[in-house]
DNA sequence: ATGTACTAGTTGCTTTTGTAACTAACAAGC
DNA sequence: GCTTGTTAGTTACAAAAGCAACTAGTACAT
């Protein structure tokens, strides 16, 4: 009587992923803090630019799901850095154009290639299957 | 010629587990937080204690992996809510036996109610087969 | 018994995040 | 022109998290 209760923690999706997503994003941190004393939004805005080119802040905000306070604070933390340029444009002064410097790029080629290490990590221990399976189930999830 | 960088950032885990993990806690947070004026942290310490009866706060620490300090003032938060009393153990004063009151186990029970829907809503885009990989996955990768 | 080392948990202070109010720029109607 | 509404981005203040130092209790060697 009352076996209905099979319904473990560990069961919960958003818990599981939580502690997912911290235990990965743990491991990953210092590439990008000791190295470079960034923050993780920081290094999400510095990816999204090295990435995809030339943004707004808005744009990043859009396709990072970061706040828009975040993007600023973190634009702000890149510019002084030097690893990213701002210019106004004339059509619309309230946008600005985001560019990575030089020195934004290097830094951002370093870390891409220690992502993409860090990536190829995980993935020994999945086989090729799980692999794609896991990464269009975690795209699926996120909405991406 | 250089054509190695087929990376994307939407390749690399630590972030799409972040963005799943973030998606999923947005959508879960009203839960806990309209209804009971629950944090996070909170809401996973009485979630433990629920699912798992009696413990020490270290001990949910560990489980939950989860900084003493945070476990701390969860632990104090909820006891002024009136959901977990403390019991110190004779044999070393140190400890803490922490247990959920009957409010505190009321609340258990209506959200843990709520995960387990929250959870079978998130289910139906999956197959079951989907839906058994993805947890297991995420349990290897969280080392759970 | 007492000095050293360790453990559970708390507290104070700093850093980071979240929220809401703000500035500056544009756009459209009148 | 000038009012009303909207958008990009910033800033000020409040909430939460992180870190390091602390208290209190235990263990164990001398």
């Amino acid at each position: 009587m009352d076996q209905k209760n099979s319904f473990e923690l560990t069961d919960f999706l958003p818990y599981l992923l939580n502690q997912a997503a911290e235990v990965t994003s743990r491991d990953f941190e210092p590439y990008y803090k000791k190295k470079y004393g960034m923050l993780r939004t920081e290094w999400r805005v510095l990816f999204h630019l090295g990435q995809y080119g030339t943004l707004t802040a808005k744009d990043i905000c859009q396709r990072a799901r970061i706040h828009k306070t975040k993007v600023s604070r973190a634009v702000h933390a890149l510019e002084q850095k030097r690893y990213l340029s701002r210019e106004q444009l004339p059509d619309d002064r309230r946008h600005e154009k985001l560019d990575l410097t030089r020195s934004g790029q290097r830094v951002f080629k370093d870390l891409e290639t220690e992502a993409q290490n860090f990536d190829r990590q995980m993935m020994t221990s999945f086989t090729e299957e799980e692999y794609q399976m896991f990464r269009s189930l975690l795209a699926r999830v996120a909405k991406l």
